[in-house]
DNA sequence: CTGAAAGCGCTTACAG
DNA sequence: CTGAAAGCGCTTACAG
């Protein structure tokens, strides 16, 4: 194993110098930063967390997770990239769940005791204002992980629910589509409203019309889609495609189709958002936008982490926005029009 | 933060006398170490694993994670359980996904290069005599995860898929139903056996007879339910209730009960086995035998690690084999037998 | 901006 | 069976 001593002797400093180097202080020397990071490249130098957490441990990173909506797989995936990530940073986790506004501030209170420096927030909690100012007025940071529309002050991770819904339409017409049926989101969660817009846009973009008949209310909940798929498809005109804003309403219409003996996708595509297990369960899998869930996850406690020491320092971190990719997911549920 | 010298000068020995009893030394009077663990107890002192491992951390035991089958949400659901694990145990965890024999040598010789100690099989390769003999010459531990038929000198964390099948069917019995339909899964994986023979006993255990013409094959796959689900709807005498031996298949059987018209669960109760996330996607939620897949995560680490822990003192481990609990869900796809 | 010294909490290796 | 000493890889705090 390569220590720090190692490069320290190979670049010909000392210790200190290649521990500043690595930790990104600003007393360094450019010239000597440039030899250490070239050095620590040559001799495939990674840092010893352990080691380091023996020194800065005591007082290491606590980020609390704060969670209402117990969806298990989309928590589960979220959790992955955090641990991923804090075994990297050397911080610590703390999990916390809570429904209403009062255990909210129940859990929040636990957090505090417990010591968190911030709190991470997943959907819906991501959009509460109400839960952003408690996280306020206990001195502790936030960060909302996959709101849609996030606030100026407070650090987000997310992907462009707009430029997704976009993508996926633009799909939808290249296969020659133009009688596009559209199923909207909860309008209590952020994403929905976004994602209505990004599919309005495509439409107006390739100068299709959006028949309002066809753009029916979901909850994004499974039987909310089972009700918007018979709307859309037992009515005398169905269209050839429907864009579901997620993908447990998607598979409530491929039910739906298969109940009416409607053949997907020769006969309807059905394109679903979020990429859940629940896309690559059912049959024909699901044509869907791809969430890099754990990489949010992982990049919510990357930056927090980050904030936190820059905190400590006594800087005051602004709030970081950042954008993660989405990936469209070609499967065989969509497919050209049928003539 | 309380360390083991703290606990040391509190009990009145020296930190070794400490060390050696956390660690689980013989070397420690029997009154020492006693006065040694009230101690801790009383100072609520845990061992700070960032240190521990700065010292054992060059030759910290390392534990690959060798999968084949990406069922995403599954394999997460494993990880998440190993990490948390991991950074109990002070142990480091490795993954390789591997598809054939060709790549699993490829994936192997990888993990053996990273210096694994042993590797945790999830399924199917956990029932893999092939993998766990490739394993063995490289002399490294095997531990088989969810596996039905574990191997006598190889450890397993599982559930008891028998009982579970059996638990699932005197419930759906006990709803007063007599005609019973069971969908089987994919005979090259063990627990579609033993969920058949749980099936069968239960039935046999009501005095209840097994209908051979509405035992159907499945594969596990949402596809495969589907077709089973056909067979047995679209019959003149359909069963009052499905017991499909896992969820997907269930999933399935429902979207062609909801096509049929067949309302669920007043018409027809559905069950399934797993508690994958589907299971509570769906409507009306599954009625499901709850594996606790995180829990085996964590478990499968926690027994390899002391495993490697005692193969490194020259002790030479036997094979444990873990049984953890299930749990039935009741969900809303089960109801009484109609009259 | 740089480095020598001391120490984080624990374990290894040695001496009793 | 027990303990004093040294060291794991890193960082803090101090002196230049």
């Amino acid at each position: 194993m390569v220590t720090i001593h190692d490069v320290a002797r190979y670049a010909g400093v000392s210790s200190m110098t290649v521990s500043r180097t690595i930790n990104g202080t600003k007393y360094v020397r450019p010239d000597l930063r440039e030899k250490v990071q070239a050095t620590i490249k040559a001799l495939n130098y990674t840092v010893n967390q352990s080691a380091r957490n023996t020194r800065v441990g005591a007082t290491g990173p606590r980020i609390g997770i704060l969670y209402s909506n117990p969806s298990p797989s989309y928590l589960n995936e979220i959790m992955l990239g955090g641990l991923q990530q804090s075994s990297r940073s050397g911080c610590q986790l703390l999990l916390e769940e809570c429904g209403g506004l009062a255990s909210q501030k129940t859990a929040l209170k636990k957090l505090l005791a417990a010591g968190v420096d911030g709190v991470i927030l997943p959907p819906p909690l991501c959009d509460s204002r109400q839960t952003v100012n408690m996280l306020k007025a206990g001195g502790v940071m936030a960060l909302a992980l996959a709101t849609a529309r996030p606030m100026e002050e407070v650090s987000s991770v997310r992907i462009d629910d707009y430029q997704g819904a976009l993508a996926m339409t633009r799909y939808i017409i290249k296969l020659g589509h133009k009688d596009i049926g559209f199923i909207k989101g909860d309008p209590a969660h952020t994403p929905a409203d976004l994602r209505y817009v990004g599919f309005v846009a495509a439409m107006e973009e390739a100068g299709l019309k959006v028949d309002d008949s066809k753009v029916v209310p979901g909850m994004f909940t499974y039987r909310s889609g089972l009700l918007a798929g018979e709307a859309l498809l037992k009515r005398p005109d169905p269209p050839t495609a429907i864009f579901a804003s997620n993908d447990d309403m998607a598979a409530a219409v491929m039910a739906i189709a298969h109940g009416l003996g409607i053949k997907v996708p020769e006969q309807l595509t059905v394109c679903g958002f979020d990429d859940t297990p629940v896309a690559s369960t059912i049959w024909p899998p699901l044509t869907t936008i791809h969430q890099p869930i754990v990489a949010l996850g992982r990049t919510a406690v990357a930056i927090m982490t980050e904030q936190i020491k820059k905190a400590r320092t006594g800087e005051r971190p602004e709030a970081v926005h950042q954008l993660m990719k989405f990936t469209l997911v070609e499967r065989a549920s969509a497919a050209k029009a049928p003539a």
